[in-house]
Formats: structure tokens, sequence, C-alpha cells
DNA sequence: ATGGCCATCGCGGATGGA
């Protein structure tokens, strides 16, 4: 079974990218931010002419997601939920969904985490409040659901190794210390960083700056992730990060992350 | 380097991303 995340940047752009890399890869979930259109924009038919079917949370012009599910999956997605409950929020977020699968159930949840901007700026305050709110709410829903994924784009970096140049981006955007505490904090409350359950290659990258041929220096951060619960990273098999669509022409600047379970 | 690139809105150049 396989779960993967992928901010494509517009999928109005990218809907052939993503239509092909889900050919090429046929995950049981999806989760894909930075959707950049309304729900009424979405291409169902597309995806359902390759046999996906999507729950879709979508916003005009900035963020938004979606789960893509498989059509012939035993049991469709159900329970679906749209933001973070408790946190009032205007902006298109986080999408949740419950699946079937050899384990019993499992919560999957994608999220388009703030950016943040800059250290004290107001959209810095409310990515901390966001973040709050977010392990509130995860924190509940670990208690109902054991069997738990959160993937998405986190828009923070663990540590060093996330980062290409640590020294010159020590306190910058995605690498604070008050967002690592927040991230943190979230995986204390029972959930593990998929990626690093396994060996990867040094300097392992989610997002490349379109500037500077940031993707061939691998001038990048890894700030997509998926955490899975302690349930579930007994039955964990592999987790990788897919540079391959980073290399098409006119790419999304971020990689898709793809983990494997039994 | 107060940068570079890309997407959106909309038709120029600002805003947001990361």
């Amino acid at each position: 079974m396989k779960f993967a995340t992928w901010n494509v940047n517009s999928l109005t752009v990218r809907l052939p990218q993503v239509l092909d890399w889900l050919s090429a890869n046929p995950v049981d979930v999806l989760a894909l931010q930075e959707l950049k259109l309304t729900d009424d924009k979405f291409p169902h038919g597309a995806f359902a002419q390759i046999g996906y079917t999507a729950q879709c949370f979508g916003q005009k012009t900035y963020n938004g997601v979606a789960l893509l599910t498989r059509l012939d999956a035993a049991v469709p997605v159900a329970d679906v939920v749209k933001n973070i409950p408790g946190f009032d929020d205007d902006m298109s977020r986080v999408i949740s969904g419950t699946i079937a699968s050899a384990h019993g159930q499992i919560r999957v949840i994608g999220g388009y985490f703030p950016n943040g901007q800059e250290p004290g700026s107001d959209k810095f305050e409310y990515k901390m409040n966001w973040l709050k709110g977010l392990r509130v709410w995860v924190r509940d829903e670990l208690s109902r659901h054991p069997n738990l994924v959160i993937m998405g784009d986190y828009n923070i970096t663990f540590d060093d190794a996330d980062v290409w140049d640590p020294v010159g981006l020590e306190g910058a955007i995605h690498c604070t210390d008050e967002e690592r505490y927040h991230l943190r904090a979230l995986v204390t409350l029972g959930l593990h960083d998929a990626l690093r359950l396994f060996p990867q290659p040094p300097k392992s990258y989610s997002w490349w700056d379109y500037r500077d041929f940031g993707f061939k220096r691998n001038k990048g951060l890894r700030i997509d992730h998926i955490l899975v619960s302690s349930s579930l990273k007994c039955h964990a098999l592999a987790c990788v990060i897919d540079k391959l669509p980073r290399k098409n022409e006119r790419p999304s600047d971020h990689a898709p992350v793809v983990l494997t379970i039994s």
C-alpha cells in the first residue's frame, strides 16, 4: 500500500504531469497541495479516466488541497473533513479522510502548512497559531484513530540535514527554532518521520528554488513530509523522494514523497 | 545583491511562494 504527497504549484499547469506520474505510480492515496483552483474547476474527469477519484478543497489563486484515491478501492474514502476543526481559517489548507487497509482503518490527513514568509511577520504569527491549532486537533485525531498518516507540504525543516546551506539559512524561514519546535511537538504526540525510518542519499530534499539552477545544484530543502503513527510505523517498508518529476519541463518546485507500507 | 524563477490576475506589475 502506498501513500504519496506532492505540492504541484497549480494543478491547472501541472495536471498532465500529475496524470503521468499517477499512471506510472499508482499509489493508493495521493495528497495534493497548492491546487490554486476552485472546486468547480477541479478536473475530476481526467482523474476518473486513470482510475482515481478526488476529495478536493480548493480556493481561487492560492492554496487548495485534495486527496486522490483509487476508484477500485474496496471501500471509498469516508468522513472527509476540510480544514482544522476548532481552528477558524479562511484558507483551504487541510483535507482528511478515512480509508480501509489490511491493518484496519487509516485516517489520512493532507496539509498545506503556511509558508510564514519571514520570522516576525504577521504571516509568521499566523503560521505559529495554525501549527498550534493543528497539533490540538491531531492529538484528538490520534486518540480516535491509532492508524494515522499526516502528509503534505509542512514548510518546515526538521534539522540541518534538511537544509542545503544550514549556515547561510540559519534562522531563515522554514529553519527557525520556533517552527521546528512546533514540528517536534507534533511528532511527540506519537508520530514518526517516515523518510528517516530508512537510509537516504545524503542531501535529500523535496523542494528546490526555481532560481539559480536550484535543482541542478541541489540547493534544496526537505519541507515535504509524511508522518505516521506508531501503529503504522511497524508496517512501513520504504519511503522515498521521487526527484524524477522535478526534471520535467515546467516542473513544480516540489517533488513527491512516497511511503510504502505492508 | 534590495537578485535570480514561477503562478496568478489580467494585460503591467504587484503579490505570494520558499
